[in-house]
DNA sequence: AACACCGTTGCACCTAATGCAACTATACGG
DNA sequence: CCGTATAGTTGCATTAGGTGCAACGGTGTT
């Protein structure tokens, strides 16, 4: 294989699992989606099975897995900024009743590291584990506002800046000009940004060192909650990321 | 490759998530783990990484990335068991202050759905997604004991009986007999025979069939409390798997 | 400076993953 | 009940890719 490029079983099997995990799906269903023949799409399934990352119900349909669920509680342990954060971020959304939003630096990409949803609202796009967009998120320019250059440079070459709403921004240039912002005024936001209807404002978080390596975000539907309003949660969104910083080791 | 049998690659690559998982590990230590060379092992891990499962630390170590603990997320919406059971077995641990672990019939082997740890007790060896060990955990025989013939043999033709102490049933008479027994007085144990210094008592859960699927059990180092001190929770875990049962539809 | 070990890369070989054809099973409509 | 369509399954041949090897560079230790 190229040296560059995950391993094709496994890259296949993992976006498989994937799928069969946000809703159970039939082995047709998999081979459809994935344009690959039904005897390939039995087979990865049953691999899964065996291995116990996927379970096949009693409909014939493939789910998730308990070693699935095994293996992420191992992950949990290890994450000691989603395990240490998420007292705080339970409280923020308790307080505030938004959508709350953990991101991190990963490599050179900026992923949603936790996530807590509010009932009854409409389930909103992010997923942990997933990327961030990297132009239009809060939590992406609260991180970035703080990182240098090179690694600014390095992050964004992977931002295409295609035009979601007619907020986006779609240039380096102006994306730059807007982290200078927001190293001004101390927080981010996303302004109708990636869709018209949701805005945030995101704030830093940073490790024993200093540096900054995650954000938090309150996300809201602007019929429910606007930019001003959520403007008014920003002294008790730096308390709680100070708080955090501050479990992380973080001595300002 | 053979029609019953797990793809290699996606095999090796569970074990070796699990096992970075568990603890961050060099791709030195995977190649030797699991006698493959260090560029099998490197690429592996690469492949996990670029797919979101591994992350490798600043310090080349390889552990638990941020796409498995988002996979998780999306696997613990479709368990309704353990989603359902999860509230009662805290309040249970809560009460007791011991181990308590779920388990569910899973095709067919038992294996552990959840588990409750106490801070600060010697974590057992128990974790989500194995298999128990089928001839001497208590959640095995509660299960067991409701089962048909037919299922007892098929998931015990997976057993070995070999013997861990000196009280562990070593044959499949002594098994059935203890399945009667259980039976009759309405819950299993595990008197050390697993590991010398450590019991459980267990009791069984219906699902809206009135079918046995799924086990509770507490579990605690004998030196701590002995069989007599859990029988002496009976009462409550009586209730708690009713209420686990009633929950997931069953009407007694 | 020398040595040991680890991480990485290109390459050849061998293994296994894949699609195909053919089969069985199931569901549905007439 | 029968015919049809779709889904699930299996054996096999082919092709793709996974693997170990040798060689290299980097790092840490003596």
């Amino acid at each position: 294989m190229t040296g560059d490029k995950a391993s094709h079983g496994i890259q296949r099997a993992v976006e498989i699992l994937e799928f069969v995990c946000v809703q159970p799906r039939s082995q047709s269903e998999v081979a459809v989606h994935f344009d690959i023949h039904r005897s390939t799409a039995m087979r990865t399934l049953d691999s899964l099975v065996e291995t116990g990352l996927s379970r096949k119900h009693a409909d014939g349909r493939y789910g998730a897995g308990y070693r699935l669920a095994g293996l992420a509680q191992l992950a949990l342990e290890q994450f000691d900024l989603a395990h240490v954060a998420r007292p705080f971020l339970e409280e923020l959304a308790g307080e505030c009743q938004h959508t709350i939003h953990l991101a991190a630096l990963d490599g050179r990409s900026i992923v949603y590291a936790d996530k807590i949803d509010q009932p009854g609202m409409v389930r909103l796009y992010s997923q942990i584990g997933q990327a961030v967009t990297l132009h239009t998120a809060g939590v992406s320019k609260a991180i970035l506002a703080y990182q240098p250059p090179s690694i600014v440079a390095e992050v964004l070459s992977g931002a295409d800046f295609v035009r979601k709403t007619s907020n986006t921004i779609t240039s380096l240039e102006a994306f730059t000009a807007q982290l200078e912002t927001v190293r001004e005024q101390g927080f981010a936001i996303d302004d109708a940004e990636f869709e018209d209807f949701i805005n945030c404002v995101a704030m830093p978080i940073r490790d024993f060192t200093g540096e900054v390596m995650a954000a938090v975000s309150i996300t809201a539907l602007k019929a429910r909650a606007g930019l001003d309003d959520l403007r008014m949660l920003l002294p008790r969104l730096t308390e709680i990321t100070a708080a955090i910083s501050k479990e992380l080791g973080w001595r300002p």
